[in-house]
DNA sequence: TAGATAAGTCAACATGACTGACATAAAATC
DNA sequence: GATTTTATGTCAGTCATGTTGACTTATCTA
């Protein structure tokens, strides 16, 4: 009903094609998802504490509101697995020098294997994806990725440098 | 450590660039069923509900087990979602007449427009990505995600005639 | 000093997964 | 024809992850 055609539709936007893009982002997502999933589950774990571990992996010294922005998640869901992953040992909570309100989080040793681990399983499933549809199709799959999400996330796909938090 | 490597490495596998494609799909899929999740709860329902209406959509006449076995959770878990629809007319069962111990599931009217309500927020989204990508981005794009689920799923996307299910 | 902000906590609740056990009807097989 | 298997549904209980709203404490800022 939307569909006042101005020209003809390119094959790759007829309803079957878009149907298709739905329901590989299902299949493909699960399959993405489950292999940490069943390692995370030996440490009592969820996709929860995943989330976590990796952002704060990759951001270090990251804030806890920060870390709230990029998952936008409730304050009271971050607290409950962020409080288990500080009291297992995953991750370490300091003071922020510059704003002693802040508690800056980072991984111990023994999160930093973990984070490793997780993104072992997940590492292996993409590069084979990659390898199979060779540099071009990554770079479409990119792009494509890119333009799904909101606008105000993409931003830090491009910057190479960490956001402008306060550091030790 | 897994990295014994024989020659180059290309460059779309390098560590950050695997790092990246692992966060890519995390913000692309939040936001991809973001909207959907949003019009579901107008309902008062849920993901889980979407899927059933999607592959009931899909497949007209599926049967619970083919349904099951799409979405891989357990019968409790799907029993709960599709009763609720059931009992509120989105979907209809009807009897096997090959097998009458089966109830093949199709949306009714009414769940064909929440069905077509839900495609359309999706399509939107995928269309404007699609294009600002162009075709062989797209294609690109497939292609990775095809080769980043699991072999046993890809099969659904190569066949045309659906599974040979007993029907009216 | 007063107000805003960062973080944490408590209580209550919803959704969507899970397990295991059991029931019923119908089909398939011996 | 009797038995076993299959398709579906149901009961009861659990868990993980999300939600809201209200409140506290410490600290920073105007």
């Amino acid at each position: 009903m939307t569909d006042i055609k101005s020209g003809p539709n390119p094959l790759f936007l007829r309803t079957d094609e878009i149907m298709q893009a739905i329901e590989l982002l299902f299949f493909a997502y699960r399959d993405f998802t489950g292999e940490p999933d069943e390692l995370l589950a030996e440490y009592g774990f969820g996709r929860a504490h995943h989330r976590v571990i990796h952002f704060v992996g990759r951001h270090p010294g990251i804030t806890v509101s920060e870390l709230l922005s990029i998952l936008q998640i409730t304050k009271q869901s971050l607290s409950r697995v962020l409080s288990q992953l500080v009291t297992e040992g995953f991750i370490k909570q300091t003071p922020g020098e510059i704003d002693r309100r802040q508690r800056l989080l980072e991984l111990t040793e023994k999160g930093l294997e973990l984070d490793e681990k997780l993104f072992n399983v997940q590492r292996q499933r993409i590069v084979k994806a990659y390898k199979e549809s060779g540099a071009e199709a990554v770079a479409g799959f990119r792009s494509v990725l890119m333009n799904m999400m909101e606008e105000s996330d993409r931003p830090r796909f491009t910057k190479k440098l960490h956001s402008p938090s306060s550091r030790r």
